[in-house]
DNA sequence: AATGAATGAGGGTTCATTCAT
DNA sequence: CATGAATGAACCCTCATTCAT
């Protein structure tokens, strides 16, 4: 009964395609996040996916083009969880910020699996281009999104001499650079203290906003 | 007497061999920053240190041995730096924070190449036990340095409830999501630009010992 | 009842899948002429003949086959080409050896994809068996009837001390000779001038049965 | 001895990359011959060859590579041994049209091996315009050369109406069509028959110059 | 100590073939 | 009968490593 509910239609020969290149781009990124950039071959993405070798010339023509996808997926992921989490957020411009703050340390996002892949692509970045653009943009844009949520806070908060860009850009190394620890040391660091780390940092930005979370039970 | 006349041979000899394995070292750091680990090849390195196909192997015996070289050599040369910064900064602790903020930031540790191997490096440590160790090792002692550092200005400065690990940790997270910056959007970000960015930060958190540069002008 | 009901459809499919079958021969040799047969796959024979990739296994087991099958035809095409020729040409041998060189050079058979075709496999067939073959029967038998039909000529015009076998020999030479300047340089040589070449050749051996065409103008 | 005898020098080093390069085309060449085409591959040239897998890499970059300089190769073979051949022709242009026709049934040029070398490349010509252009260009001059000869003997021997150009075409093609029985049914055809058509054919176009072969015992 | 020709394991990719639909 | 997703063997090529010079 079942097989005859599963009957694919013509509609369903493409949703299964879309799905096997979802499987494959999860594949590579558990590949990467186990073996490393330089180590991830089609074999150890294609084993790791369960399935031949063939597979991913088959739906990505290419290994570089795979890899593409893959920081696509990640970064589009990325993308779509800060705005969402945004349109969810009814309240001011500081609860967005929090919203945001919560979104880079949740389960999700901050999946120790994808850290690896941002940093990997990260880290050859620099020597090609298709990497750098792709994750340039997403930058930017959030970027200015953050830079301008920091304006109506800092204007509505009378924080005089802020610059908004400069801290929207303190406020990502710093989630960044706490992305790291969390990929380099996880068992010292977890996600609740690095996104306090943030919102302590916050508090110390805009302190008529934002509490330091560490500073509650006192 | 052939012996005493023979021996500045041998120490020149040595000499040159240690100079050697440093032309192939710093080859090999602007071949990654160039090409990238995973397409950084013994022929890369070689051509770029401007010698032949199996001169790698002569001197570090493997590809593998070189990277781990590689990754030591930069990794040496932070810890030094940051040392010799320390043991030069005759002042409290607020004044060694500023000079290990300094170091972070200054021309010979902030160069664009040498970060492309720190991220590099960082971006394949997860699979790679020897890259991990080496890293964590400086990690830790940086950051108990750090920590004991911060931990005399709490005393000193009667910052309650700070707690010196965090703190020190917040510091490092900011200055390497600074890093990552420099790395990846180096016509946006400075290294001066950076320093600010930690110092503001320090100023937040210690405001009786640190001063917000981009407060100074006005 | 059934079984006569059934029949006309058996049968109209045994002829659809013989039109099937010549279908994917002719797009066989339109991919060899375009694409050579070292770079004739199975995706553009079926892509030629607009169908899909596994079509070519369903009618023909292999590519092989398929490759045997297609060379048959030609080979078969030509043969029942100069056979009809023979059968509709009622003169005399001199005649009949006319006909055939207007076959040679005829539309339907100097195709040029059809002589990329004979040389695609003409070039591979030292080395297999199959197709060595298939092209040697077709041209024993083509020898024996144009070296009896110059045999014919030879005693009725009292050519002495010829040798029909060799003056056979030497057409056929000529004839294939001039396909090949057919298929490399088919702006130079156009098939009438290569039937012309053909008669004038014909005319020196046979004076008295054939006229040189380059000369009837004058 | 002979060890010290060939101690190679900086000179020698050279020496032996052509040569090694030489001894693959060589590879290639038998093995285009033993396999076709379309089979010959990297394994079969450097199994041929008694090396390696990477050896053709090494020395050609790519197949491709590889099998163009084998084509030129034997073009060029081809050429200088006609070239050479009219050096030392001392006599008039009949003689050095004899000479050609011995060059073509020579044991150096029609050599199996090479005619199927050019009958793989003319097979797959039509589709590799690197191919068709090494060959055409060849064939021009030759046919230009020849023609020339041709229409020096028209000349000198008052043969009226003949085209030189047209009889050099003939010629070629009565050749090249020899060239494809000696290919193809090589214990039928002979070269030493081959060269007694070809002087058979221009005795029938030029009787003053040329005697044909298989009546001279009469 | 240094070279660079040679090796061959292993990479990405192609493609004939299979088979569930 | 026809499709096209999937397979996996075999291809070309790269590159770390070796070694005669």
């Amino acid at each position: 009964m079942s097989k005859t509910a599963t009957k694919p239609t013509g509609r369903r020969r493409t949703e299964t395609k879309e799905k096997r290149r979802e499987q494959l781009i999860r594949a590579t990124i558990r590949s990467i996040a186990q073996h490393g950039l330089s180590w991830t071959t089609m074999a150890t993405v294609s084993s790791e996916a369960g399935l031949s070798q063939g597979i991913v010339n088959l739906h990505f023509q290419s290994k570089e083009r795979l890899l593409v996808e893959t920081l696509s997926f990640v970064v589009g992921e990325y993308r779509s969880a800060w705005e969402q989490a945004l349109e969810k957020t009814p309240g001011d411009s500081a609860d967005k910020v929090r919203a945001l703050v919560d979104v880079d340390f949740s389960a999700a996002v901050c999946d120790r699996n994808k850290l690896a892949v941002w940093f990997a692509f990260w880290g050859e970045s620099r020597s090609r281009p298709t990497y750098r653009k792709l994750c340039a943009q997403q930058d930017r844009v959030y970027r200015d999104v953050l830079a301008g949520l920091c304006a109506d806070i800092i204007r509505d908060g009378g924080y005089r001499r802020l610059d908004p860009v400069i801290v929207a850009a303190g406020l990502i190394s710093l989630s960044q650079g706490l992305w790291l620890d969390l990929l380099l040391i996880p068992r010292v660091r977890s996600r609740t203290m690095a996104r306090n780390i943030c919102l302590a940092h916050l508090a110390r930005v805009f302190p008529r906003h934002f509490r330091d979370p560490m500073l509650l039970a006192n």
